[in-house]
DNA sequence: AAACTATGACGCAAATTTACGTCATAATAT
DNA sequence: ATATTATGACGTAAATTTGCGTCATAGTTT
């Protein structure tokens, strides 16, 4: 799943590569807004909803799986998915304290030089 | 830098990936810590601080600087790293209001089953 | 001017991601 | 039983990312 350097880093800053990885496609994105729009979980075929081929929505499906964003549950013939919501609260605190650490001090105005 | 088929998402959800692809790599997130903690621009060796050979760290910062996410001016000898909190204040918006949506309502408890 | 230093540009190999077609499997319908 | 349907597994080609070595360039120092 990684190069072999990354074991050189924090576990957290592991955690957030691994999480950000899986926001880092647009399809992946759309799939989690879709999960979250529909009030409930959903069955059937979300490849519908995009605009990529039903293997690749699936393959997309299985990465967010492989992190328990997501779950699915065989439901007869179709599998019935949904958001892994406590774990996407966790994810948007380890987001949160990123941001609110990165964002706290003003380094550099955007127009400004910087004031080495 | 994408896919072909990228384009068919909405220009919210390629945006929101984009910035996302940014921080999914261990040592862009340490890059970005990293300046954040010096409470100022940083001039000198970054690839110091970092399990990394000097080129791979160059080439991360090139990443974020590509995305606006980082500044760099030059000082002298050296360049002046800075972090550009505008836009990442912004880019922390994005993200607050994608994982608000997300769990907005709890689909599934992390125990249950679905209840489809 | 010559030696030295910091940094980006460039090239390359290995690993990974993306996208999709085909096949296998399991449940449902006829 | 057989056909149909939904879905994952598997294989593969193309694109991209990662990691790093080497070279080029520009500013410093002596």
């Amino acid at each position: 799943m990684t190069y072999a350097k990354t074991a050189a880093f924090t576990t957290e800053q592991q955690q957030l590569a691994r999480m950000a990885k899986a926001l880092a496609h647009p399809a992946r994105v759309a799939i989690i807004q879709f999960l979250a729009r529909q009030k409930t979980c959903i069955s059937g075929d979300i490849a519908a909803e995009l605009p990529l081929a039903r293997t690749t929505v699936s393959q997309h499906l299985q990465e967010l799986k492989a992190l328990d964003l997501i779950r699915g549950e065989i439901d007869g013939l179709t599998v019935c998915y949904c958001l892994n919501t406590e774990l996407l609260r966790q994810v948007q605190q380890q987001f949160t304290a990123f941001f609110g650490e990165a964002t706290a001090n003003a380094a550099c105005s955007p127009d400004e030089a910087c004031a080495c």
